[in-house]
DNA sequence: AAACAGGGCAACCGCATACAC
DNA sequence: GGTGTATGCGGTTGCCCTGTT
């Protein structure tokens, strides 16, 4: 296996880190900063890769982080959240305040995926699995929740083959959610939509978004943005969709306050 | 008590993108 | 515009802990 830029000149000690080493890092960045990552190792006296140090500090040694176990409110949001953007867990931890990325995905994986695949959900697409995976990975609920379901999966993001493009404008950021209705209640059933050639609207309960279309084939093109409190646009991500509905390729995140 | 299996999580790897020159 | 380096991100791996046999 290849090393990193970074780590290729120098010997470096990989796998856990030891309290002294943390101790080591955070004293560095507390009083300089981290500046540039790669400087970092040497200037804090590690035997580590400047990538290393990055991903210590911001998974495990920042001091905003939040620990411990993910609120149900936080579940719901990463639920919703992944709905629209797919496995973009950087874009998700943003609407969860001293969550990283990380451990978003891991919390993903180890536990809400789980969680949807027993209620017949297909964690990729949020849709309702076939009946054959939802016999083998389900016993019993599965059909009573076949009607919570299919109200989880209206979502108003959806872009069928025929809607050409799309992009959303979400005019509530995620992080000022008011909290979320019973589960029963769907922040995304769509209350008003309004369509034209040009622009369609989505107004959810929680949440309002538009859509611009243009024409992007062969792909479908959707933006997403949403608005601060502050009233500027902050355009979000875009991607090409994929027949799941969810961007595949990787855009840049450009965000304007 | 020991062996084993599975899950959770920290860390690594490789790729994409940004940025500087 | 081309090249090299740094950074950010998502997928994956592997270790450690805990529960089960």
């Amino acid at each position: 296996m290849g090393h990193h830029h970074c780590c290729s000149k120098q010997k470096v000690k990989r796998g856990l880190w030891s309290p002294e080493e943390d101790e080591k890092l955070i004293k560095h960045i507390t009083t300089h900063g981290h500046g540039c990552w790669s400087s970092v190792p040497k200037l804090a006296g590690l035997q580590r890769c400047g990538k290393s140090c990055r991903l210590r500090w911001i998974n495990y040694l920042r001091p905003d982080l939040k620990r411990g176990s993910f609120t149900e409110q936080e579940e719901r949001i990463i639920i919703d959240v992944h709905r629209i953007l797919g496995n973009r867990w950087a874009q998700i931890a943003k609407h969860l305040p001293g969550r990283t990325d990380n451990e978003v995905k891991n919390f993903w994986n180890s536990c809400i995926k789980k969680k949807l695949i027993a209620q017949g959900l297909d964690p990729n697409t949020h849709n309702l699995l076939s009946s054959h995976h939802i016999n083998n990975n389900n016993n019993n609920n599965a059909s009573n929740l076949s009607h919570h379901i299919h109200q989880q999966t209206t979502s108003a993001f959806s872009v069928t083959s025929q809607t050409k493009n799309a992009s959303i404008d979400m005019k509530t950021p995620f992080v000022t959610l008011p909290p979320f209705p019973p589960s029963d209640t769907s922040p995304f059933i769509p209350t008003t939509l309004h369509e034209n050639s040009i622009n369609t609207t989505f107004e959810c309960q929680n949440l309002n978004f538009s859509s611009t279309v243009r024409d992007q084939s062969p792909h479908s093109l959707v933006e997403f943005g949403t608005q601060s409190s502050m009233g500027s646009t902050v355009p979000m991500s875009s991607s090409s969709l994929n027949p799941s509905g969810f961007g595949m390729a990787r855009r840049e995140l450009h965000v304007e306050y």
